[in-house]
DNA sequence: TTAAAAATCCCCTAAAAAGGGGAGATCAAA
DNA sequence: TTTGATCTCCCCTTTTTAGGGGATTTTTAA
């Protein structure tokens, strides 16, 4: 049948691949088109078959489900994209939708969520799970953790190496007060009072 | 058939049930005898089911997989309980194991392996996933981070919190002198130097 | 019952981070 | 061209952590 919506998945589990795609078969309109475990091969499969809609998992080997999405909306801007995450991963979600993802499913969301949100996504509506039943949010906001520069990025990340901020002064070629206020501003932006709770956050949030 | 391998499945998130199930339903011997979403859920199925195997998430919401592993084996010695982790999850499995788990997998195991462990378990080895093919490492060792006790994990989690040694000890009715020593024991069993290292090392070998 | 392991507590000093403030230079976008 | 954000740098004080010891009491498992 020509008119089935034809869907290709990536999951590097393959209990996850094996439940998804026992949905998919079950939904009369729905045709699987390929069980991918990478992004490579996903990609293949995808320039073959031209799926309509491509369900991927956020935390895949190699190149990751937001580089993923990237990559297909911008060979394929057409084809659906939507993110499958554990709960952890929420705070990738922002960056998928970003690369142009139409939404994304929580992988204990129940089989009539997921149906539903692929055919949300194919009549252009945005698809987020378990966030958007909390009206009035801003659209991804708390979890995803302070917008952050560049530099804040780097030092962060030192920090997290365990660095003292003598020894990323001399790393990132700055003196050591320039690297005390970005720390300082590091636990502004996120809210916390020291090192251990910046760290814990980031960590969270998807930052290191 | 009575002689038939009875299992139960515990996992939060449906799709891997699904996935699961499918497997356990295309193997002649196997016969599935619940699929649970948490412990207490799983606790009523096995009293009544008296299953052989139980397999188990680890994250399981309320209570998780290394106390119903051990209200399990405490219950009912003979049955024999398997771990179904992601990769971050190892740390968890010794735990497990201690609690007397006859091994796990990870969700990423393809079904043979996952047949294979069972069939293991039950003729009383150990059935370990992954780690098990490199041979000569001392059994969970690098990715899950350093063995903590009790005590420690909890102190951890309360730094990771951002709360201080003095807060920590108000909070755990102890002196700041253990608190201090708690956290220095972490410091040198995660081998850093700093609470920065600390709490990322945590975070990334899944201790918080 | 007994030996480990864990948990508790204390001393000391030095180093690092937190908290407060301010301020000039650079750079991109409006 | 001006504004706003970022990056850079400095002062100060107090709090917290790190690093080095050691020691006693509970628990727990053999």
């Amino acid at each position: 049948m020509k008119d089935k919506i034809r869907i290709v998945l990536v999951d590097d589990h393959p209990v996850v691949l094996e439940g998804l795609s026992n949905l998919i078969a079950s939904v009369d309109d729905f045709v699987l088109m390929g069980k991918c475990q990478n992004a490579m091969d996903a990609m293949a499969v995808i320039r073959s078959q031209l799926p309509d809609v491509v369900l991927t998992d956020i935390h895949l080997p190699e190149v990751n489900g937001i580089d993923l999405t990237h990559r297909i909306k911008t060979e394929f801007p057409f084809i659906v994209v939507l993110g499958v995450s554990t709960f952890q991963d929420r705070s990738y979600v922002s960056e998928m939708i970003k690369q142009g993802a139409s939404g994304y499913l929580t992988k204990n969301a129940s089989p009539e969520e997921i149906v539903l949100a692929i055919r949300k996504a194919l009549k252009g509506e945005l698809a987020i799970g378990p966030i958007s039943e909390l009206p009035g949010l801003p659209f991804i906001s708390s979890e995803s953790g302070p917008v952050l520069t560049r530099r804040e990025t780097e030092v962060l990340r030192l920090i997290a190496d365990g660095l003292t901020n003598k020894e990323i002064a001399d790393k990132i070629f700055v003196s050591q007060s320039t690297v005390d206020s970005h720390r300082k501003n590091l636990l502004t932006k996120f809210g916390v009072l020291n090192t251990a709770a910046l760290v814990a956050n980031a960590a969270k949030t998807g930052k290191i």
